[in-house]
DNA sequence: CCGCATCCGGGGCGATACTG
DNA sequence: CAGTATCGCCCCGGATGCGG
């Protein structure tokens, strides 16, 4: 991106996170973590492979991400975060709340819809809320495939799967992501036809904490 | 901006504030507030004008600004933020926290410097450290312009001119960044030529009070 | 002078085809 | 699987013009 020449952080933080796509391969990174290239453009829908590759370069330049040699058998390579690039967490939290409101519409016809990112909502909006000693796991199926979101308070990590998770979320992305962003509760999709199974308690529980958190303090 | 056509929260946001300048005017008209077309030119250097006035138009379609009729004499009109534009407060906080690292290097030789940014991130980062009662004025002079910040507990202004500040922070824009980040101590940068006249022990105090706040807090 | 509207050149972006 | 190559378009940048 051509530089936006003025010494102001945002527009220097613009200058490099301010291009197409970036953000959203952040995305795709920060929720499963190192990713080969077919990973990322699965994630990605849209996106030119020619983009991809320019964009990864970029980013590889700047600091943001890493390209390794993939671990154990395969004989490929992935493209991870580095610290830097994690940092962008806070950004994309804003980010992703501040979109919220742009989603009880619902998908329309031709947006694409994957689990993960519903999952990256969750971690991004309840991890800060979790007690030290309970971490929850979470699935979540929308559509064909499942994610496993695990919520701690250091962090969180989100699987491909649906192997037994403390919760799980069956429903369209739009009821699933109205109960994790509180405009629903889990009654009320309930009753509009989301499927919970498991421990409810704990994510309701999870959900008021994370409520009341930001409901009190400005 | 075309649509990425994905039901992602974050997709969503990108949408609307992905476009190329569209951030940087929500900073003009998070710093000064209510301004006139040729004050938005002022505060973005380098954009051209049919780009200005198709992101205006685009951003009021969207719900982030208003066109109003300029008060008092003018037969001017103003550009303001609607509550829904305001709510990009938390991405620009984010944005300007994570510019920080790229900042210390200082201005290249044709990059624009004015006050206003620099203190709307002494706003954005200081103003949650402020205790409810005891409001501070800070006087920016960095270059030859110069302008005011109010920071209190529920908000901030900034305005430009120099009146009777609390304190006041005269030298490069990189030594009182420097400051306000905490990546310098006030010693430090006085040592380096920074000329720090007034209260300076209010302006430690917010400044540690933050440092501590975002060490301990994780 | 302020607030745009118009025009034009260049590059970023999107879609597809192709290759090691 | 992981890119490279090509092509067309549209967004962007810079300049100029013009009405109130």
């Amino acid at each position: 991106m051509r530089s936006y020449q003025q010494y102001c952080s945002v527009a220097r933080a613009l200058d490099v996170v301010g291009d197409r796509w970036v953000l959203l391969i952040v995305r795709e990174l920060l929720a499963l973590g190192p990713s080969r290239y077919s990973d990322l453009q699965r994630g990605l829908p849209g996106i030119a492979t020619n983009l991809l590759v320019d964009r990864l370069r970029t980013m590889e330049a700047d600091g943001l991400v890493v390209r390794r040699e993939a671990p154990a058998p395969a004989g490929s390579h992935v493209y991870e975060l580095t610290p830097r690039g994690r940092g962008l967490e806070d950004v994309l939290r804003a980010l992703a709340r501040w979109g919220v409101p742009s989603m009880p519409s619902g998908p329309a016809h031709d947006d694409a819809v994957q689990p993960q990112w519903t999952a990256l909502f969750a971690a991004l909006t309840l991890s800060r809320a979790m007690r030290p000693d309970a971490p929850l796991t979470l699935a979540i199926e929308t559509g064909s495939e499942s994610v496993v979101v695990t919520l701690g308070a250091d962090g969180f990590a989100i699987e491909r799967g649906s192997g037994g998770a403390d919760v799980t979320l069956r429903g369209s992305a739009s009821l699933v992501g109205g109960v994790l962003s509180g405009l629903l509760t889990v009654a009320e999709a309930t009753r509009s036809g989301l499927v919970v199974e498991g421990r409810s308690d704990r994510l309701t529980a999870v959900l008021d904490h994370t409520l009341t958190q930001n409901g009190a303090a400005p």
